[in-house]
DNA sequence: CATACAATATCGAACGTTCGTTAAAATGTC
DNA sequence: GACATTTTAACGAACGTTCGATATTGTATG
């Protein structure tokens, strides 16, 4: 298994257990990995297998996401694209947020809270600069945006909550229009 | 220290650090009484402790949510009561939910997934009925509640995974308004 | 082509610590 | 003296981690 392969898994294992869950031996289940072997890829131990995951998700917010949204199509498109990306990364709302579990999970003042609250930053950042170019306020343009990420992230709490991915699924169609109504 | 208030400690404590995270020893410090002395006030060890704290955030739903939501008040004064109600519950935006907490920590299938499901369930349900007897449409009610308390849900993270407040107290600040309208 | 050697990958066993939990004894309270 | 409360001590299990050794692979030299 290919190091990228490994790192998919680790992702997969921590958003479903939370950090604290996710025990050495369950991600060794989990990768068919030796618990020992999990340290000749990731000497920082688990700490930094967690990391490994968020640079991950990182990845995938710039290369899905951030790109899309600096891009050069209509807001209207950059927004849909946004949501389609969003129902795939996240399995239709089947899978959680690492960022949610990773911030919901620890203490307030842990390792990982500087990164996702500068993830969270700059997709909040990026929503509202393109609903500002089509002609919003900007500060409502803001305000949108951040209700934007704010619905996404209950949206997937309440799949996980209810075990019903419905709400997450329809507040995706809905949500490209609803932050650009009343935008000239 | 009454059994009352080291309930209401153990709900800090649990939506603070997570149930994996909430270690005896954290919890035993954060109450103030011994690792053993605990066992004497719930002989069924942490999972007694967790269920205490879910029903003491059931009676508060049950009390200060559901009683209100299901009065004779008119829709709005109702959606606004909630509001304010929650907006204290959760400390103006400061504290987690322990619901999404204990949701979004463990294995999916765990103890406590029946009893979240059913108390944001019972959430909905209410707010979809006083949508409804405004005049809405009975579909569209359930949605925009589901949407209601899922942005609940999505401020309470956000505000964690931000530090960051402000769209949470936003949020409740437009949301009665937002629930009832168009609605004759 | 074959051999030797270094680097990479995987493993089993054990480390010391902390986990949740239990039993018994000590303390306080009426 | 009866009862509730708290403490001391200890338990086995699981935690994250480290060590030492063994396969496996790649590479260079003869």
């Amino acid at each position: 298994m290919s190091k990228a392969e490994l790192v998919s898994q680790l992702v997969d294992v921590f958003r479903l257990y939370g950090y604290d869950g996710a025990s050495l031996a369950c991600i060794a289940k989990a990768t068919g990995l030796g618990k020992t072997n999990l340290y000749h890829y990731f000497p920082g131990g688990k700490v930094e297998m967690a990391t490994a995951a968020l640079d991950r998700v990182d990845d995938w917010l710039e290369t899905n996401i951030l790109a899309n949204l600096h891009g050069t199509a209509a807001p209207i498109d950059k927004l849909r694209v946004m949501c389609i990306e969003v129902s795939r990364f996240f399995n239709e709302g089947h899978n959680s947020c690492l960022w949610a579990v990773l911030a919901l999970g620890r203490s307030s003042e842990d390792l990982f809270h500087d990164r996702i609250k500068s993830a969270l930053l700059q997709w909040i950042e990026a929503v509202a600069s393109v609903i500002a170019t089509s002609g919003c306020d900007v500060d409502l343009a803001r305000t949108r945006a951040e209700d934007a990420i704010l619905r996404i992230q209950g949206g997937l709490l309440l799949a996980r909550g209810l075990n019903d991915t419905a709400p997450f699924q329809r507040l995706l169609r809905s949500l490209p229009d609803e932050l650009l109504a009343g935008c000239w």
